[in-house]
DNA sequence: CTGAGTAATTGACTTAACTCAAAGATTAGT
DNA sequence: ACTAATCTTTGAGTTAAGTCAATTACTCAG
């Protein structure tokens, strides 16, 4: 399995010392102004922790840090997408979570203690973070403490996401968990039907999915042969959600 | 399957309304106090806090509430035993937390918009929880910026957990799964063993781990006859974890 | 202490999902 | 555009886990 050495043989370079640019753009920090962990800062506040704040460039397959590792950086999504996996004891690689674009990861290292990262941080393909200091933001919380509701509350969203998550794998059957995570990324809710995209690739749902590449495929094809999606590449749409939800029983 | 009705035909008394007994004695609230998100306050907000809380019993299999209902309150436990659960379109029942003496639960709720339970709990055994405002809680945060600090590192902590409960989730195979929860439930970490109590019935274990209740007990009695565990009722004695985590592979 | 009701175990059987293998399709990098 | 690598699909056979059913063991209220 491909994926079983991926931490450890498939990347040479250091962990957290990718080549940084100089700070002179605009592009996609327009996303992290609007952010809730940063939307609320007065102008010179977030100035001063962009400041503090390192742009990494990270490419296809780069590790950005370790399980375990101590922490004291999360990020913020420019560009690109990223995986959080986790490596069990006999190397088996399992996803957590696929990050994308405008999204911040690991901002529970703020207050985490001891702090060190939960997971594997790697890019899916050639992505651009912003990795911000804790101590930083942590710092303008202590000198600001009316920023933390931001923080509360978005820590808030992020654990009921977390239960959510939860509950699908607590589903017993692979087809009703593929369902239900299908269901959970319409866009616009269960009622109208949509398109949606895989945040990762097939293989890597199957494993954040806790079954093989293979049963993946297979459901996938029989809910197609069923015209209850249309599948182009990495795009499925749904024309009729609560048929799906009706099957999975 | 007796759990399927549960939340709807067993309990016939509103949810959320039990009976208050007069708040004059102290039982159980000197756990509230050590409590994170308890132990900074004044003790003159403290005080308030709990002047505006009501203490709740609760008997055996009693609903306190439901998943969706809006969430005015969270909730610490003085004694006894709850779980946290979700029905799904076909009234299957699914297990997600237990929570002992000691514990809050549906504290996000404090900072979740909009504040709507994200599951049902009912107590396991007859049950005293402290019926919490959100908004005084809130109010509290509001008022003293400097406790929010104590806020954010609990909801860090709760993060964590979760995130560390789906990674077991997707372990693929029913005994590895249950491995990796027995590991978990360890009071000294890993490398030595010792004794753990289950913290469910076994059936509702097994909902927990994605698994049938036979198919817990039988790779229970497997680990049994293997000397890799000793058991006695909810009680179970773990003399070597490594092994144990050896054979999960 | 006792009995009703629930929970746990065990056996026999069935089915869903995994494994291995090989062929196609897609993607990333030159 | 081309090639190499990776991902995806499909098939065939095997195994793990679910289902159904029956028995035994607990638990708790009276």
């Amino acid at each position: 399995m491909a994926l079983m050495q991926s931490a450890d043989t498939r990347y040479s370079k250091p962990v957290l010392v990718a080549v940084n640019k100089p700070f002179d753009d605009e592009d996609g920090l327009q996303a992290l102004r609007s952010h809730p962990l940063f939307r609320n800062l007065r102008p010179r506040d977030l100035e001063n922790l962009i400041q503090q704040s390192r742009r990494l460039r990270l490419g296809h397959h780069q590790l950005l840090y370790r399980q375990d590792m101590p922490a004291h950086h999360f990020f913020f999504v420019i560009s690109g997408r990223l995986r959080l996996y986790r490596l069990d004891s006999s190397g088996i690689d399992r996803t957590l979570d696929s990050i994308a674009p405008g999204d911040c990861f690991a901002e529970v290292m703020i207050y985490a203690d001891p702090p060190r990262y939960a997971c594997y941080a790697e890019a899916l393909k050639s992505s651009e973070v912003l990795m911000i200091p804790v101590k930083a933001y942590r710092e303008l919380l202590d000198q600001h403490p009316e920023y933390a509701q931001a923080a509360l509350s978005h820590y808030a969203k992020r654990a009921v996401t977390r239960f959510h998550d939860l509950e699908i794998m607590t589903v017993q059957n692979a087809r009703d968990r593929l369902i239900r995570y299908l269901i959970d990324l319409l866009p616009n809710g269960t009622e109208q039907g949509g398109e949606v995209e895989l945040p990762l690739p097939k293989c890597l749902v199957a494993s954040r999915l806790a079954m093989q590449p293979e049963t993946f495929s297979r459901i996938l094809a029989d809910l197609k042969s069923n015209g209850l999606v249309r599948v182009n590449r990495s795009k499925l749409f749904i024309s009729d959600p609560q048929r799906l939800i009706e099957i999975s029983q």
